[in-house]
DNA sequence: CACCTTTTGTGAAAGATTTCTCTGTCATTT
DNA sequence: AAATGACAGAGAAATCTTTCACAAAAGGTG
């Protein structure tokens, strides 16, 4: 119990339960069952159950889950009961569709600022956002106070981006460009580049 | 050795060398090691070499590989040594960055078609590219022997067209929808849900 | 109320993955 | 030509993750 060193493949596996818990509220379910998720997610019963047990007793024996309530206590457990500003920087096609998703902003995640390099954008409106220079990175993140950014600009410029944002106090960070970043420990980073998602599955075609 | 049934986790990093050795041939380099590769992508050397060995003897002993070499055998391995094309479905501002990402083109993966289901949409022009109705999916998936789909439409469709996708023969999905998908086997799916990403670093937060 | 069914939570076992450690090879230096 | 240092490959060991299997709890049923 308690959150002392809960494996990170699990806490990976947690926003997935989240999600199908919210997708069986929507369908107007208030009850399911390790198998129901299960069956759904491709993942063991017995798994899910042992991942909920590192946090502490969610179910009722010969019941199940109740779904508004786990829910809950996944959402804390997360620490996504809350709002995040999240600061985007790169305002290109991936950018534009980035600022634009709906998903977001209905997770608690806000895209509060968003930065470009390029003289042409800077000033600029992008849907609601105004496209902020680069070079108030520092300033902007510090004064906000955010802590999540998110990385849309090409591999060339990406490391030296990440650099700035975690001098800035970024403490997570989304990278969409194709490239492993350094960064200290106790910053995190996820990474999105659907090559490498497209190349691991053409090993099995 | 052979490809006789190599841990799924293992070819889910060949992709991130394989890029990490195109940056370094990028920069000039023509022999690298697996403790540089290692430091470069935040791996311990030993597992770079281990998962290598799945695959035969690459390298040379005190030297290290060459890289140009090495990376054409990765390239056998996961099957990008040729050009694919892919499916997409979903026009909506996903879709568009989608069909505009040049990292598709440039490591051999083209979209060839679009889709999708809005009746104002089918017809149109994005880009360079005439938006097919979702209903002529199966002919043209056919008809051009598609295999790879990537879908972009919201979470309530994406089962849906998942099935539709599979009946018509492709086999294997990128899936940017956030629900998890239900496909037979032998179908392959690789999911991006940035939400995912950033409630498993909050957690860290 | 006793019985039956369902389902959780969990320790133990099994399985998978990573790291360790060592051997042997290669290139370079002396 | 021998010595040295660098590094791959690989078996063994250690660690981590998943699955198994079952006791206990909850609710329903006759």
């Amino acid at each position: 119990m308690g959150s002392a060193d809960v494996p990170d493949i699990v806490i990976g596996r947690l926003p997935i339960y989240l999600r199908a818990l919210n997708f069986l509220l929507e369908e107007g379910k208030e009850i399911t069952a390790s198998q129901e998720l299960a069956d759904k997610l491709g993942i063991s019963s017995a798994q899910i159950r042992k991942d909920l047990s590192h946090f502490g007793e969610f179910g009722k024996q010969g019941t199940g889950y109740e779904i508004r309530y786990l829910r809950e206590q996944l959402r804390k457990i997360l620490k996504v009961d809350r709002e995040w500003d999240v600061a985007l920087v790169g305002a290109g096609d991936l950018g534009h569709a980035i600022a634009h998703y709906g998903n977001f902003d209905r997770n608690g995640f806000h895209v509060v600022a968003v930065f470009d390099h390029n003289p042409r954008k800077i000033g600029a409106k992008m849907g609601r956002f105004r496209i902020l220079d680069s070079e108030s990175i520092p300033t902007v993140i510090q004064d906000m106070g955010i802590q999540i950014a998110i990385i849309a600009v090409p591999a060339e410029s990406a490391q030296q981006v990440a650099d700035t944002l975690v001098e800035a106090g970024i403490r997570a960070i989304l990278n969409y460009a194709p490239i492993t970043l350094n960064v200290p420990p106790g910053v995190q980073v996820q990474y999105i580049d659907p090559v490498v998602y497209l190349q691991r599955m053409t090993y099995y075609l």
